[in-house]
DNA sequence: TAGATTGTTAATCGATTAACAATC
DNA sequence: TAGATTGTTAATCGATTAACAATC
């Protein structure tokens, strides 16, 4: 792997490379071409051989890339080789909707625990999963070294749970909360927002 | 309004403005500066005011915007100064969250009918509305002329639930389904995918 | 060998930032 | 008037594309 820094907008990339190739290798593919990849994924040819050549040469001209090989090298790289531990906060209709999601666990997530400040909730349960005191939270999340949560509570309360999941240990924050949440340099931010989503398209109708 | 093409990447980030300036609003702020919204959503003034002036003068020197006006032009400029009528399909856990999700409404949006193709989900209530069959969607989405589409279905089965969609007039979907949508130029996709973004961030970590 | 496709370079294209005159 | 902040220009920075030698 290159010792450079490697832009954003290209390790943005790399996930949906990775969705396409493990449904090719579910399909039984074993070989593909930046050509194909990208009319699978939307991205040009000569962008997806550029970014996969950041980190190394997976290729092989002529025939193109080894899908295992390649998915290997990518799950490497974004280092979702291994089972990351997930906390979700929030266990209102999306909490619920993310704790019953089948789609984590063979893609390099797996949730832990799950918090609720609402006194009726607390202790009772959403599949396997108890929910917890949000009051406990953060020594729960330190005790457990959980360094990714998501974060499905109203908008008015996102900014003070993200501080207290950052004071906690938790550096990447998946934010279902429709609002910018404030954070420091070291943690990163994905935000999920359904009607920015559509806001997103609704220029172009 | 300027008549050049205006980016996709400006577009994408005026629905984070109006979301912000809609919070300042509700807390009854009346004008902002493009320094302070930008401490708000994490953009550079620089690039606020960029993007603004795209489409006008709606600021002012010496005062900055008038948060009420402002909300209007963005409305204005995305569409959003209306109400869409959108559809779901796909009335699984995400299905249900995003039927409940009380967000919609004052961002510019309204569910209208809920499809799936599950017998024994056809026929029963979410709130207010009965799950439709998905062999009747094409004509009634059609007659509804609902341009707007929220997916839900499992990663099989979307690409050919798409292309119902497309079919019956729908020009924009929110494809929650883990996989890259092959639409004509003329739809627009947003993706939702929380595995895939959550892998964004564990190379970070 | 002939054909295909990579990895990489150079050229192009587009986005961001810095700076400041205009002006409220 | 003095101070603040916009809208806009020019400079910088970064990303994408086209092209092709290398090579499987």
């Amino acid at each position: 792997m290159n010792a450079e820094k490697i832009p954003d907008i290209i390790i943005g990339r790399l996930p949906v490379y990775l969705r396409a190739l493990q449904r090719m290798a579910d399909n039984g593919i074993k070989t593909t071409s930046s050509q194909e990849l990208g009319e699978h994924v939307g991205i040009s040819a000569a962008q997806i051989r550029k970014d996969i050549s950041q980190f190394g040469e997976f290729g092989k001209q002529g025939t193109g890339y080894s899908i295992t090989y390649l998915l290997d090298k990518l799950r490497e790289i974004l280092k979702v080789d291994r089972i990351w531990d997930v906390t979700l906060v929030g266990a209102g209709d999306m909490g619920h909707a993310l704790a019953n999601y089948q789609g984590f666990q063979n893609r390099g997530f797996h949730i832990v625990s799950i918090f609720d400040n609402n006194k009726e909730k607390i202790g009772t349960k959403i599949g396997d999963f108890t929910i917890q005191d949000a009051d406990k939270m953060i020594e729960s999340i330190k005790a457990a070294n959980v360094k990714i949560a998501m974060l499905t509570v109203p908008a008015p309360a996102a900014q003070s749970v993200a501080e207290k999941l950052i004071q906690a240990g938790v550096r990447a924050i998946l934010n279902y909360a429709p609002i910018s949440l404030n954070v420091p340099n070291n943690v990163k931010v994905q935000y999920i927002d359904p009607a920015t989503h559509l806001q997103r398209m609704t220029y172009y109708l």
